[in-house]
DNA sequence: TTAATTATGTTATATTATTACACAGCGTTA
DNA sequence: TAACGCTGTGTAATAATATAACATAATTAA
């Protein structure tokens, strides 16, 4: 809760979208939903995704080119995310567990990089999928 | 060593350029380098890399749309990778790390997911770059 | 109040990836 | 043999994703 009141006409009003829907939206289809409200290209839907998900407010999933809301306050500023992915219906759920996040963090290979930031993409079926 | 006798030539001329590489490749590049080769069009391109990928020759960087060559013929069929990566000088590097992948293929969250992969990308900066 | 920083609006373009169609090669099996 | 399924090929067209470049406005910091 701390720095919202700092969004922009822009940013505000794609967040807006992004967080009524539970599932990730793709740049071009809230470009779409936008239209209505004044933004109209697609650099407009582009800049203010690459804000949200700098300050944490949504994250962007690799593997499908579309951003999801972040239902967790608590998230590490964006700086470490786990989701999984069900490959038949595409549903996509944030995963927060405690354990497996702290073997992230503290993870180290052997050649002495510094790391700030992770991603992993679980990927299988869900319940309904299976 | 199980399969490679099946590739066709145009797979086996992409896997070649790609392995030569220490480092990921992108589709388009690669479709400018075996131009001279007689592959003339991003879709042979794509359907060479989708089957690399899906036999486990070759890995995706999802978050850099490139493509680099596996080296280790332990791994899991492309189904389990683990990647580090340098924002700065985008050095890329997979990682393999037993209690790492112990940890994640053992992984369960509380929905009743099925999984049967994972990709797992870590960002920061490498030695050099620091 | 000046300067620096951040965001906007717009046009054009670059980059990444797939659809659609016609056909070739190969192994199975009837 | 012939018919079939499966996988791959070659080509053209197009879709989907993302950024460059430029002029300007709004916000913040000194
Ligand atoms: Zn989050
Ligand atoms: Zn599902
Ligand atoms: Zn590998
Ligand atoms: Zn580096």
């Amino acid at each position: 809760m701390q720095k919202q009141e700092t969004l922009t006409k822009n940013q505000k009003i794609i967040l807006d979208l992004i967080e009524k829907s539970d599932q990730p939206l793709k740049a071009y289809s809230i470009l779409f939903d936008v239209k209505k409200k004044g933004i109209n290209a697609p650099l407009q839907v582009y800049r203010a995704l690459n804000k949200l998900v700098k300050i944490g407010k949504i994250h962007k999933i690799e593997s499908r080119n579309a951003f999801i809301a972040c239902k967790n306050s608590k998230c590490q500023i964006a700086k470490a995310t786990v989701f999984s992915i069900c490959e038949s219906c595409e549903d996509v759920t944030e995963i927060h567990d405690h354990k497996l996040s702290e073997h992230l963090r503290d993870f180290k290979d052997n050649k002495g990089m510094k790391y700030n930031k992770y991603n992993l993409e679980f990927f299988g079926l869900c319940k309904k999928c299976v």
